[in-house]
DNA sequence: AAGCCGTGGTC
DNA sequence: TGACCAAGGCT
C-alpha cells in the first residue's frame, strides 16, 4: 500500500478540493456546521446557498445557541432534513461555548453519529482516526471486492485502508477520489491511485450492488389557504415531517372542501412519497393557527411545498 | 432493521 | 423526465 499512498498524494496534490471553504478553516464550529450541512447533501448545494449565509447569521457557537429556533430553521430553509438544524442548535446549546473533541462526547450530542464524530475529530482536531461517508463506502466497497457490506465490516475496512501516517491529507483525499474519479455512476480507474489493487477494476459499477427500489406512494392532499382581514392562516407543525417548519392547512382528499378558491395544483417529491396537492385560497376565519401578512411570512420557515403554493396565490393576485 | 426524514443537481 | 444520488441519524 506505500506504493499507493504515495500516487494517491501527489493525486490529491493536484486534483483535491482544496479551495473548500471548511478545508480552509481550523474553528471546529464551522467545520461542525459543514459536517452537519453535509449530511446526505452534496457539497454543491451547501457551497451555493447554504454555509455562508447560516455562518454570517451565526458566527460563532454563541451566537448559534442564543439564537432561536425559527431563527436557526429560516436559514436551513431549502436545505432539507430539518431536523439536523433543530439537532445543531440543541447542541450549541449543551456545548456551553466549547465543542468536545472526543468521539465519545460527540456521537453524544443530538444529531451527531459515529461517522459524523469522527470527521468532527479527524478535521477539526486532527486526530488519527478513519472517517465515514458515501465516498468512502464507495471506494471500500469496490477495493475489497464487497457485493455488499454491514456497517461492522464497513468500519473494519475503513481501519485496513487508512493512513494512519498521513490520517488528515488521507481523510480529505479519499472524499475527493469518491468525488471526482471513484463516483456512484462512473470509476474513471486509469486515474485511480489505487487501481492495481483494486478487487472491482474489471467493473467496478457491480460494487456495492444496488438495492431494488420501492416505487414511491402518491399522496394526494388539499391545501388550503386560510384568508382573513389580509392576514393568512399558518401552523407550526409539531409532528416528526417538517417539524418547526410552518405551513398552510393541510386536507386528506377525501375532505369536501366548499367555498374556496382554487388557485392550481402543486408536486413535491419527497425521500419517501410524492405530494400531489390541489392548492386553495378561503375567506375565512379558521382556530388553532397564528395569522400573519404576507411581509411576515417571509421571514418564517416554510417548506418548498407550501413555498409553492404561496406562489399560487401571488399569480392568482397578479 | 428497515423506514422515516427534504431538497436540488444531474443525466 | 423520471430516477438516482448526496460529507447520515434516529427510532
Amino acid at each position: 500500500m506505500k506504493k499507493a499512498y504515495k500516487l494517491f498524494y501527489k493525486w490529491y496534490e493536484k486534483n483535491g478540493r482544496h479551495d473548500l471553504p471548511w478545508r480552509l478553516s481550523s474553528d471546529p464550529y464551522r467545520i461542525w456546521v459543514s459536517e452537519i450541512m453535509l449530511q446526505q447533501t452534496q457539497v454543491k448545494t451547501v457551497l451555493a446557498r447554504f454555509y455562508f449565509p447560516f455562518l454570517k447569521a451565526f458566527p460563532s457557537l454563541e451566537t448559534l445557541a442564543n439564537a432561536s429556533e425559527d431563527e436557526v430553521l429560516k436559514m436551513w430553509e431549502g436545505l432539507g432534513y430539518y431536523t439536523r438544524a433543530r439537532n445543531l442548535h440543541k447542541s450549541a446549546k449543551l456545548c456551553a461555548s466549547v465543542l468536545p473533541q472526543s468521539v465519545h462526547e460527540l456521537t453524544a450530542l443530538p444529531g451527531i453519529g459515529r461517522s459524523t464524530a469522527h470527521a468532527i475529530a479527524a478535521f477539526a482536531y486532527k486526530t488519527p482516526l478513519p472517517i465515514m461517508d458515501a465516498n468512502v463506502k464507495r471506494i471500500l466497497c469496490r477495493f475489497y471486492g464487497l457485493k455488499k457490506a454491514g456497517e461492522k465490516l464497513l468500519w473494519e475496512k475503513a481501519y485496513d485502508f487508512f493512513d494512519a501516517e498521513h490520517p488528515y491529507d488521507f481523510n480529505q483525499a479519499i472524499m475527493d477520489l469518491g468525488a471526482s474519479v471513484c463516483m456512484a455512476k462512473a470509476a474513471l480507474c486509469h486515474e485511480c491511485p489505487f487501481a492495481s489493487l483494486c478487487m472491482a477494476v474489471d467493473d467496478p459499477l457491480a460494487y456495492p450492488q444496488k438495492k431494488v427500489k420501492k416505487s414511491t406512494p402518491v399522496r394526494r392532499k388539499q391545501i388550503v389557504i386560510h384568508r382573513h382581514q389580509g392576514r393568512f392562516a399558518l401552523k407550526q407543525r409539531d409532528t416528526r415531517f417538517l417539524n418547526g417548519l410552518w405551513g398552510f392547512s393541510e386536507y386528506e382528499q377525501s375532505d369536501a372542501i366548499t367555498t374556496t378558491q382554487k388557485l392550481g395544483e402543486i408536486v413535491q417529491v419527497y425521500s419517501h412519497f410524492r405530494l400531489e396537492a390541489e392548492v386553495y385560497l378561503r375567506q375565512a376565519h379558521i382556530e388553532e393557527h397564528e395569522w400573519f401578512t404576507l411581509e411576515e411570512i417571509n421571514k418564517l420557515a416554510l417548506s418548498r411545498a407550501d413555498h409553492k403554493a404561496l406562489a399560487l396565490l401571488d399569480m392568482s393576485e397578479k
